[in-house]
DNA sequence: GTCTATATTAAGATAGAC
DNA sequence: GTCTATCTTAATATAGAC
């Protein structure tokens, strides 16, 4: 693996560990037991390892939001697509919890960060109109915008709210339990055909929290 | 006034205005006209001026949030209510805007944070509670946990969140929309009888921005 | 490409005079 | 209480040998 790859990897991985603020280019360069030197060799400082991580996630999400949507939509696609999306934000997470101060100090990330967000509203808004016109959804037009901001606030600050909830201390529970938040947000609109739907990912999550919690209670 | 409150008045203001992490010790006695040394002999350093202000949060939002409720609240009470809690989110607005720094830094103030949040989704329940027994709301048992935390995550994140969406400029517009979005959150649960609640609070809502679009056009 | 050694910068902090 | 002057520390950054 290449010099370059591998500070982009450490990086990521620091940045996700110990929070961005507190990881500097010494602490990279030590973690992968190569000179600070080197590392500068590479990258011209820390600044432009968030610049080119920020690109890897923007291309990534770009991806899997423009990916084509089937117009026969089911919950279970909608269900599955939720699972891609979260796991791509998990992956990226030292982004989300540091998003002002990243986005203050890096005005051109900020543009194509509110871009971003733009594509994850249309996505969304596609989805739930699909969704409504094979009248699984009953979602009136005017309400669209407040649930559509909704889900996105949701999308964009859970995987940080999980981090001080005492919500579950695994990866996948901290996913599962925030596609059922989502879930939970589109529920009363839900058509009584279909209300077994949001029961069943209730039931789905709930079982998976009492085998999480039985098996070691080490919250942090 | 006091240096010691003036500096304290003072960090607010800049911490608020350009983020935590941007305000040195020696910015904050800049802008007071006073030296560093003078600063760190009320205060031995930025640490303690945030704990400080974490401390005079807390106490505030302590005491509104104990408040005594009505057991025979109205939606009129309960909107003030959240007036009342947004304005308060928004004074010490800078401690939101870098929620998981600040609390990786002070493991204190996020202790103190973790009981705050549940006072409020206590608080949040009971108020939800009081309306369901009067009929104005009408929520399953079961669901009651998810439509909390859902209320919780907007109160915590939204006015970081409308920061980098091109919601408002104008702090008036920023709590107003936060109270309509939590309104949203509890919309579909309204008994036919108050639902003309919500369509009043958006009303309300669209009104003033189309008022505040047409004035000045200035979003940042 | 990678290392060692060193320089620069800015924030954080203190001593001692007034 | 407040100032000036100075010190310490850690992060950032570069030069030049290998």
């Amino acid at each position: 693996m290449k010099t370059r790859d591998k500070i982009l990897l450490t990086s990521l991985m620091l940045f996700n560990e110990e929070g961005e603020p507190n990881v500097s280019t010494v602490d990279i360069s030590n973690e992968m037991d190569i000179s600070p030197g080197n590392l500068y060799y590479h990258f011209k400082g820390k600044k432009f390892i968030i610049v080119e991580l920020y690109k890897q996630f923007e291309q990534e999400l770009v991806e899997i939001l423009q990916a084509p949507i089937n117009k026969e939509i089911n919950m279970k696609d909608g269900w599955f697509y939720l699972y891609v999306v979260f796991e791509h934000l998990y992956k990226f997470r030292f982004f989300y919890n540091n998003l002002s101060d990243i986005l203050q100090r890096h005005p051109d990330i900020r543009k194509s960060f509110k871009r971003l967000i733009k594509l994850k509203s249309n996505t969304s808004k596609t989805l739930l109109v699909f969704l409504i016109e094979q009248q699984i959804l009953n979602i009136k037009q005017e309400e669209m915008p407040e649930v559509t901001e909704n889900i996105i606030i949701i999308l964009t600050h859970w995987i940080n709210h999980a981090s001080f909830r005492d919500i579950a201390d695994k990866e996948v529970m901290i996913i599962h339990r925030g596609v059922f938040q989502i879930m939970s947000l589109i529920a009363p609109y839900f058509n009584d055909d279909y209300r077994y739907v949001y029961q069943q990912a209730r039931h789905f999550y709930e079982t998976l929290l009492a085998e999480s919690s039985s098996e070691a209670k080490s919250f942090r």
